[in-house]
DNA sequence: TTAGGGTTAG
């Protein structure tokens, strides 16, 4: 094979390489020439260079050589200065041109550079290697090491694969950390844990830089249980394991344990170093341990830590976390070294606090608006119940030219929609997702699915649902959640089967969701046994929301001595939400005397607590108390409870219009009004009457003064749905309380008189009215 | 000939 030959097989990759400067990349050959012609045009120099002065470039840039004779021993010294792609690219030219690229010493060199560096390029890198006719375990291992930490660490595996084939050497002590890093940056735990058995039949278990990064990717894998048990089984450990340890307690959701093993440390004379301290902190903020939190920041200014902007950010964090924001604020000010994280930190740390006039100076006085700082404030805004303002932040940032909006932003984005129920804006966001080939991953598809879910569209959930490839546990969490929301009890519990057989471990919320779905379909000894099976089948300990869950399943199926015996024997306090999921069940079923119990025990600990006034006043009346339903209401007139204001909103083209009760201040409100006695008058002759007439019935939406002259907000924008929107669609409505009866007898009978689907969201679940029926069965 | 593990915000 003669030298062109072989410079043009060794080309082949550069050929993609080219595109990336933005110009042109030609070569030629002559036939009599032993080397290629090769020009290049930069996008950055508006001429084009020739290989010699591409190289001239690259020796000025490193300060070495006069003209384009780099000596060849250089080549190696010029690879290790690169500081940027640019200049890596220069190198990697002149040894295509000096034939240097042959020595595969020099080129596995520059794979790394092109792998790991600062200057890193993993096209680049990945052409490279396809060049070295027989890569060795190096050049395997650095491929590797660099997908790792790439955006993709799946490529990883494909090329550990690859390597088993093809390699003649066996994966070493080198290969394990960069696959267990990528594992626990892909958070699957049995790929980790087939790697595991691989170790030990390598016999490479007592490796301490392979343990360590197996206690890192159990921990980042939500396996602190068996990080722990690789920690104290192993041989030796030093400062980063006891770290990794502590670390993974307190991703594991165990700060009490990582900070207990802080101070084993300190017993056993383990020297912590300034990542322990960050991890220290990151556990202290995680448990909103303030007390802790100071003593480790003294502790940090007694032994020697010198300023260190990644231990700044972490004290900023737990100061910020655990409420101290005067304390947080003195040290940013104090801080010499300020980067994206110190102020995003106080940025959030504000804005969480609804702080938002602060948050917004933060802002303004940024150096640099990075797309982290307008997503701070968007899901501060979101998850404060401002989604309008999130959404308009969102537009607002559309427009600067300073952030693009990332995967976080997109979350946020979809997370407000999804509380407006503004399905369009939505699903323009979606179109965005695949227009900009924008990765769905677990995460961004999890919002995107409860999105549709939320907004009523139950179909393009479960399509975003089968679209994701490696579902993670919250991605089937938030399936089994929507269908919940839907009613459909058997599929969601035919799906928590599918998850288990897909190996994936429920966690906390998979049982929230998997008991709500019990719930709503009335499937009362399925929720209780797969709440007795919590604990000594998946190891998940039950936490308040799933009490609340069980005490509603049973309330709701009328079981109220089972639910309060179930409250009884709770071995934590019940929290107001434990007994206002009784107080709503007694109303249901018409019992006076636990109301009045629950009342009591959840008044004790919301005083102001307007939805349970409402109940037992309605148990009352039901029951026929007069007297009792005068003193409680004389009680809430004198007394401070103040509603939110409960509202009723649509989507309709993309804006959505919000209701209050009795609203007239709609520009539509006459058409309104005019379309919701046209619904009387079409009702009278199938004997509907409504239930406001009865002025002893209340609803958590009346007024006690104007009662009779009030419409709930849900009927004025169904009247409102249907004179704005086409007869095909359907009607989407969000409702920030639970619906009345009265509401849901109106909602079913329109679905049948208009022969219009209304799908309405209320504050626990969906109705599908069609053809005068509800999903719900009329159970909820 | 070459190398590796643990850290903060949204």
């Amino acid at each position: 094979m003669g030298l062109v030959t072989v410079l043009q097989l060794q080309l082949q990759p550069s050929l993609s390489f080219s595109l990336d400067f933005g110009g042109r990349f030609s070569c030629s050959s002559t036939s009599n020439s032993t080397l290629l012609r090769v020009s290049v045009k930069c996008s950055a120099l508006s001429t084009p260079l020739s290989l010699g002065q591409i190289a001239m470039n690259c020796t000025e840039a490193v300060k070495g050589e006069k003209g384009n004779e780099v000596e060849s021993t250089n080549i190696l010294e010029f690879i290790d200065q690169c500081t940027n792609t640019m200049q890596l690219k220069q190198i990697h030219a002149h040894m295509l041109r000096t034939s240097r690229f042959c020595d595969p010493y020099t080129a596995s060199k520059l794979l790394t550079a092109y792998a790991i560096s600062s200057c890193s390029c993993l096209i680049y890198a990945k052409n490279v290697f396809n060049q070295i006719p027989q890569p060795n375990l190096y050049c395997w291992n650095t491929l590797i090491r660099g997908y790792a930490s790439s955006s993709d660490p799946t490529q990883s595996f494909l090329i550990f694969l690859h390597m088993l084939h093809s390699c003649s050497e066996f994966p070493n002590k080198f290969t394990f950390p960069f696959l267990f890093k990528a594992a626990s940056r892909l958070k699957v735990l049995h790929l980790g844990s087939v790697l595991h058995g691989m170790v030990i039949k390598a016999s490479l278990s007592s490796d301490l830089f392979i343990l360590n990064s197996l206690i890192n990717f159990y921990g980042s894998s939500g396996a602190p249980d068996l990080a722990h048990r690789v920690f104290t089984n192993m041989p030796g450990k030093d400062v980063v394991s006891w770290n990794a340890m502590i670390n993974a307690f307190a991703l594991g959701g165990l700060p009490d344990k990582a900070l207990l093993l802080f101070q084993e440390m300190e017993m056993k004379d383990v020297k912590p170093n300034v990542i322990t301290m960050v991890s220290v902190l990151s556990a202290c903020a995680k448990k909103i341990d303030l007390e802790f939190g100071r003593w480790i920041c003294s502790y940090i200014e007694n032994n020697g830590f010198t300023e260190h902007l990644i231990l700044n950010n972490a004290m900023l964090d737990m100061y910020v976390k655990c409420g101290c924001i005067n304390d947080a604020k003195d040290l940013f000010n104090k801080m010499s070294e300020k980067d994206i994280v110190s102020w995003t930190t106080m940025l959030d740390g504000h804005a969480k606090l609804g702080n938002y006039d602060e948050a917004h100076c933060i802002f303004d006085a940024m150096p640099h608006k990075w797309t982290a700082a307008w997503n701070a404030l968007i899901s501060a805004y979101e998850q404060n119940g401002k989604p309008r303002v999130a959404l308009s932040l969102f537009h607002e940032m559309q427009l600067s030219k300073d952030a693009k909006p990332d995967e976080v932003t997109l979350i946020c984005a979809l997370c407000a929609s999804a509380q407006l129920g503004a399905i369009d804006f939505g699903h323009w966001i979606h179109v965005y997702i695949k227009k900009h080939d924008i990765n769905l991953n677990c995460h961004l598809a999890t919002s995107l699915l409860d999105m549709y879910a939320k907004c009523g569209n139950l179909n393009k959930a479960m399509e975003v649902f089968h679209a994701v490839e490696r579902k993670d546990v919250y991605v089937w969490s938030a399936m089994i959640g929507a269908l919940a929301m839907y009613g459909q009890g058997k599929a969601a519990l035919d799906l928590f089967s599918s998850m288990l057989e897909a190996y994936i471990k429920p966690n906390a919320v998979t049982f929230t969701n998997i008991l709500c779905a019990c719930n709503h379909a009335g499937l009362v000894n399925e929720g209780e046994q797969l709440f007795e099976q919590m604990e000594p089948l998946y190891g998940i300990v039950p936490q308040i929301q799933h009490y609340v869950c069980v005490v509603d399943i049973f309330g709701r199926a009328g079981l109220l001595e089972k639910a309060a015996s179930f409250i009884e024997k709770m071995p934590i306090p019940p929290t107001a939400a434990v007994w206002g999921a009784l107080l709503g069940a007694c109303s249901r079923h018409g019992n006076v005397e636990l109301a009045e119990l629950a009342y009591q025990n959840l008044l004790e600990l919301e005083p102001c607590n307007h939805g349970a006034f409402v109940l037992l006043s309605n148990i009352y009346a039901k029951a026929g108390d007069w007297e009792k339903v005068s003193n409680l209401r004389k009680l809430m007139r004198d007394s401070d409870v103040k509603k939110e204001p409960w509202c009723s909103s649509i989507d309709v083209n993309g804006i959505v219009h919000e209701f209050l009760v009795g609203d007239n201040s709609h520009p539509f409100s006459q058409k309104i009004y005019s379309k919701l006695d046209e619904i009387s008058e079409k009702f009278k002759p199938i004997g509907y009457k409504p239930d406001m007439s009865n002025l002893l019935q209340l609803s958590e939406e009346d007024n006690l003064m104007e009662q009779s002259l009030n419409v709930h907000s849900e009927k004025l924008a169904i009247a409102f749905g249907l004179i704005s929107t086409a007869s095909s669609q359907p009607i989407r409505i969000v409702k920030n309380i639970r619906i009345c009866g009265d509401c849901h007898a109106f909602a079913k009978l329109v679905s049948q008189l208009y022969d219009r689907d209304i799908l309405l969201r209320d504050r626990y679940r969906f109705h599908h009215f069609r053809g005068g029926k509800c999903s719900c069965l009329d159970y909820w």
